[in-house]
Order: C-alpha cells, then sequence, then structure tokens
DNA sequence: GCATACGATGTTATCGATAACATATGTCAT
DNA sequence: ATGACATATGTTATCGATAACATCGTATGC
C-alpha cells in the first residue's frame, strides 16, 4: 500500500496525503482529518525508506555502546532516546562488544543509513572509521570519557581525574598499601585512564604503584572474586584493593566473605561508578558517582544545537563535562 | 557521491559497482578488484536507502526489549546479532522500557523502515500492533515467554512451569512458609506468569499462597531491600521469601544481612533468572537458570528458517523451547 | 563451422515519498 | 473593484541503487 492509494481512494493526490502527515504543512483540517482515518482504517503505514531518499532526512541518530548490559550504559542510551524523540527522531543502537573491528563494522553500516548524527563511546577508535565519520559531514559526539584528540563533539568526564580524586581521598583516609585491579589489554580504554589517575594520587603521596589486572573488559563480578588471589599474590600486605568498576569490586568483597575477611576490617575494597549495587551491598561500596542519563541528554541537547546551525559546515566543536564525584562508603570505612 | 561517480572514475556503469559490491553477481575480477581499490580509496559508502527502496530489501531486522540494563536481554540481542551477521542483516534494537504505549509506537516506528523480521518480547501487547505486524508479511517471533495467544513464531520457556519448579523444590526441601514477592501492576508480564506459577506449586502441597508485591517492574535491588518490610509486614512467620527476580533476591539478602539476619539460618530467599549476582553473592542465590543466548540463536535459526521458505506467505509458526532449571544455592540451604 | 550458452557489461525503468514549482480559489487593503 | 497575497491543492522531477532486460563477445559441443 502507497500514499496514491490513499489519495485514490479519497480522490486526492498523494502529496496531499504526504502534507496531512506533516504536522507544519497547510492542508485544510477537513482533508488532514479524513487522511488520517483513512490511514487507521487501512492500518497505512509509510514507507520511511522512500521518504528518506526523497527528502534527505533519516529521522534518526544512532549510538555506539561497547556493552548493553551495562546500567550506565543502558541509562545514557535511554535519556538520549528520550531527548530524541522529543525532537522527532529516532534512536538507534549498536553494540561494538568491547571490539574496535565491529564498531568500525557498525560505523560503516550505519552511516550506509544515513543517520543524522552519530554517538560513539570514546574508547579507543578504529582509525578507519575518522575518514568515513567526516565524510558522512554529521555530528559526531563521542561520550564518557574525554578522548585525547576529540573527533568533534564531547561530553563526558576525565576518567583519569576521577580515579585520582577517589584515591587521593582514601589515601587521605589514612590509606597506603592501595593496590590497583584492573583489567588486562586495557589499552586505550576507559581503564587505562582510571589506571593513570590511580598512579598519579600515589606518586602524589609519594607511594609507589601496585598494579595487579585480571580478565579483559569489561570486568565482571567473577573476575573480582578471582582477582583477590592475583592481588594478594602479588602484594600480599593489601589493606584496599581500589578495583577498576563495581561489579569488580564486589566481586572481591564476595572472595573476601568465603574466606571469612570482614569488609573493611581485614581488606577494604572501593569501586568505580556507583552502580546500584554499590549501594546495596553489605557493606556498601565506596565508588565514583556519575550521571550516566546527564550524559545522554547533554548528548541530545548537542544534536539539537548542531541542527539548528546547520547547512554550513559544523562550526565549532562542542564539549561538555558532567561531574564525577567520589563517594566513600562503608567498604572502606576506618574503625572506630 | 554516488555509484554513478564511482562508475565515471573507471570508466564503467553504475550497475557495474553495484554488482560488484554483492558478492555473488557475474563480474570480472580485474574489475571488481578496480571497483573495491576504488571505493577505498574515496572513502564511498553506499547509500543503503536508495539500494532498500530500489530491492525492497532492507537488511536488518528489528528487536523490541523492554529493558537494556539485563544481562539476559543483552546476550539475547548479543546472540541474535551474532547469528543475523552471519546472514549478512544488521540487528536493529529498540528499547521499550516496559511500556506498552511506547513498544507500539517502536513497532510502528521500526515497520515504517521495512525490516525483515521483528523479533518481540512477549509481555503482553497493546493490541494495536496486531494489525500492523500482520501487514507486514514479515516473520514476527516472541520471545522469552510463552505467550496465551501467539502472533506466529516463538522462542521462549514458560515462566510459569519454571517457577512451578522451583518452588515446587523448595518445598520438597522441607519449606512451608514460603512468601512470594513480586512486582506491583504485573497484569500480562512475566512477573505475572511466575507468580502463577509459585501459587499452583503452593495449592498442589496444600499450602496457601502468601502474595506480596513492591515496585513496578523491572523490580530493582533497591525494591528487594524494602520489599523484606512488605513480607515481614504481611507474613511475619515467613521462612523463605521466594522473588520474581535475583536483583530483587539480592535486595531481600543485604535487608536481612543489615538487620543481621543470617541467610539462609534465619530466612531463606530465592530468586529467577540466574544473574551473574546470583552465582557471585554470599550466600550464592538459589534461582532459575535461562539460556538466554539460546533464545537468540534459536530465533536467529528461525528468522533463518523463514527466508528459505519465502515468497508464499508463512506457512507454518515455529515453537521452540529452551530449558528453564530449577538451581539450589546456598541462600535456602537447610542447616545440617 | 555454426549454433547455443554463458559471461561480462550497459540501458532503462522502477521503488515510494517529497521538494520544487504551478495552479486555483478566496481574502483583504486601498 | 482590483491587485497583492495567503491558503489549499495538484503536477513533475528527483533522491540513488538495483531489477529486468538487452547487448556483445567468446567458449564449447557436435
Amino acid at each position: 500500500m502507497r500514499m496514491q492509494d490513499i489519495a485514490r481512494r479519497l480522490g486526492i493526490s498523494a502529496m496531499t496525503v504526504s502534507r496531512a502527515l506533516k504536522s507544519d504543512a497547510s492542508v485544510a483540517p477537513a482533508t488532514r482529518a479524513a487522511v488520517l482515518k483513512a490511514i487507521e482504517e487501512l492500518g497505512y503505514v509509510p514507507n520511511q525508506i522512500a521518504g528518506s531518499l526523497s527528502s534527505s532526512r533519516s529521522g534518526f541518530a544512532a549510538i555506539l555502546v561497547p556493552s548493553l548490559n551495562n546500567p550506565h550504559f543502558s541509562e545514557t542510551v535511554l535519556a538520549l532516546g528520550n531527548a530524541l524523540h522529543d525532537r522527532n527522531m529516532q534512536l538507534l543502537i549498536g553494540n561494538t562488544d568491547y571490539d574496535r573491528h565491529r564498531e568500525a563494522e557498525l560505523v560503516r553500516a550505519f552511516l550506509a543509513r544515513k543517520p543524522e548524527a552519530i554517538i560513539l563511546t570514546s574508547d579507543g577508535h578504529d582509525p578507519r572509521i575518522l575518514p568515513m565519520l567526516s565524510k558522512a559531514k554529521i555530528p559526531v559526539i563521542e561520550i564518557w570519557d574525554l578522548p585525547a584528540r576529540p573527533i568533534q563533539h564531547v561530553v563526558g568526564f576525565s576518567n583519569q581525574l576521577a580515579m585520582r580524586g577517589l584515591i587521593a581521598s582514601l589515601i587521605g583516609e589514612g590509606y597506603s598499601r592501595i593496590t590497583y585491579l584492573g583489567e588486562a589489554d586495557d589499552a586505550e580504554t576507559r581503564g587505562a585512564s582510571r589506571r593513570l589517575g590511580y598512579c598519579e594520587a600515589m606518586a602524589a603521596a609519594g607511594l609507589a604503584p601496585r598494579l595487579c589486572s585480571i580478565g579483559r573488559p569489561p570486568a565482571t563480578m567473577s573476575d573480582g572474586e578471582r582477582g583477590l588471589d592475583t592481588v594478594l599474590g602479588a602484594y600480599p600486605d593489601t589493606e584496599l584493593v581500589a578495583c577498576v568498576s563495581d561489579p569488580l569490586a564486589f566481586g572481591v568483597i564476595a572472595a573476601c566473605q568465603r574466606r571469612g575477611w570482614a569488609v573493611p576490617g581485614r581488606m577494604a575494597v572501593s569501586g568505580f561508578g556507583d552502580f546500584e549495587i554499590a549501594r546495596i551491598a553489605v557493606p556498601a561500596i565506596t565508588t565514583v558517582q556519575i550521571d550516566a542519563g546527564q550524559i545522554g541528554r547533554e548528548a541530545g541537547a548537542i544534536i539539537g544545537e548542531a541542527f539548528k546551525t546547520r547547512r554550513d559546515a559544523m562550526p565549532t566543536a562542542i564539549s561538555r563535562l558532567v561531574p564525577a564525584l567520589p563517594c566513600l562508603r562503608a567498604s572502606t570505612a576506618r574503625p572506630g
């Protein structure tokens, strides 16, 4: 069924049907009502492929995330989806599964469908996507981390500064034998930034870094369970395990409890991200709090901005920071 | 940049370029190589919108899930994405946020883009989507739950039977004062099926159902934390809280631990779904294990089947069951 | 040696909505 | 009353790739 069919049935032209479906076009109210009624009755769904080809407006933006199974990303996706919905745009989601090659494939696949904007989660990218993105002439937004060399717009926070702040606070609490537990092969991921932040904070306090790693990104609770042994093998005198993420920290805590070690009495543990589990776990987990929804909303606002100043090539890259604050909880509480 | 431009540069026709990009078309190897080289150099990305309009093959399937932040759904999405990737199709994901109205909107939005198949997570649907789906003449697959009245294909398991099996096992362990903690307003959701399964198991053992609810779907860890009070308010003699999901169960356990109650000594707790946390938590949580990846793979296989027997309207609806097995762990262990 | 087949490529029409332009009717100010 | 202008609608061309058909040259079989 095409617009033509609807039009013929009403004795009008397809163009009028098309206009009746756009809220701003000039159509007589009676005509519009008749069109909408016919469409409803016939269950007609316009072919957006044809519409997009003709108008060169695809009506969607694409977001690529490394993992769906992550409360932060899903919150960002939800917030961005809502922001775009308000602008009559759809959000299409791609899952890179922490794989750069797959990310590159997805960028190509999405660009072929002509998104009006693309949002990348800014771990390192395959260099081949850069020329594709610049040729596409659409807003590109990198979210979550602050990349060393931004492609265009950025919304996020500095993982490095955030972790540095957390570790500095913990050192301030009197901890010094702090061992970092991160992911293996984390080059150019947010894990690497956090590790760097840890090292800086330790160095600032005149302490030598104590680094361990386990599993590949994303770190899981199971990695944490195994991770405690790794940490103790390398640094038996550890008094606090600073983990790259909350699920990892939860796994470490579970491993301690299985050994009958009190947390924080015998071993303190910190995480990163303020996942729900960090608040609910017993003990509650010290972490860094991030407003994932805010990142999505800011990204939506940037897309809105970019469309206003359209036509002439994007003039200025926008960069917005969201807060990332240390959040000390029971898992690192000092006795007394 | 269009195919035309590539073609002109090579002194050939656009059609040859088009053919060079399809793996099965007959093009001289030398020509194909030249085309691919030119495309690579120029960074040309074919306009799939035009391609789809012309060939009436959009090259993607759509999946709607109620939540991204759920390890099961994300695993299903991942597995289905891989299965489709092998068939040269892309998977586009929509998030209904447990909202039927939003689901209906998304169905319409996706159908406008002419997906070649659509996968729904089978909670109750807005009835208005049914005529749209049937007019679309594409495979429709409902996953996860077994709907009372399937639209077409189904891949899943019976939440009702699975919960009944779990509760029966727990009764077999000697528990009788089992209180169910589910979500409010769960009509026609998988939560309702699980509740029903609980009631059946209790009835079969001659026990009266003890029902409580808290929060709206999806149940969170925080709901569980508050839920313990609700349960104890209604049924103070409860010896086991059977939760509609693992995160809820984890919250209940955390609440017990905050009170200083031993789990399972003072209170036993069960969940549903075998999320990672159910294995890692201390104590590990009794639950029902589901192979979410299998659901995605089966769905992919059904799409493959449907495409083979295409052209003539889908002949038979396929229905596949995946296992859902009770998994007794420490959180419901009997003393001794 | 000739007909048939097939492999490689070109040409034309088409997918369905919409932009751009054209037309008709009515309204208002001078 | 009449031109200027807005409103409502129709007509035609277009977006870019591809299906369908056409063409041409060469290999193959008898």
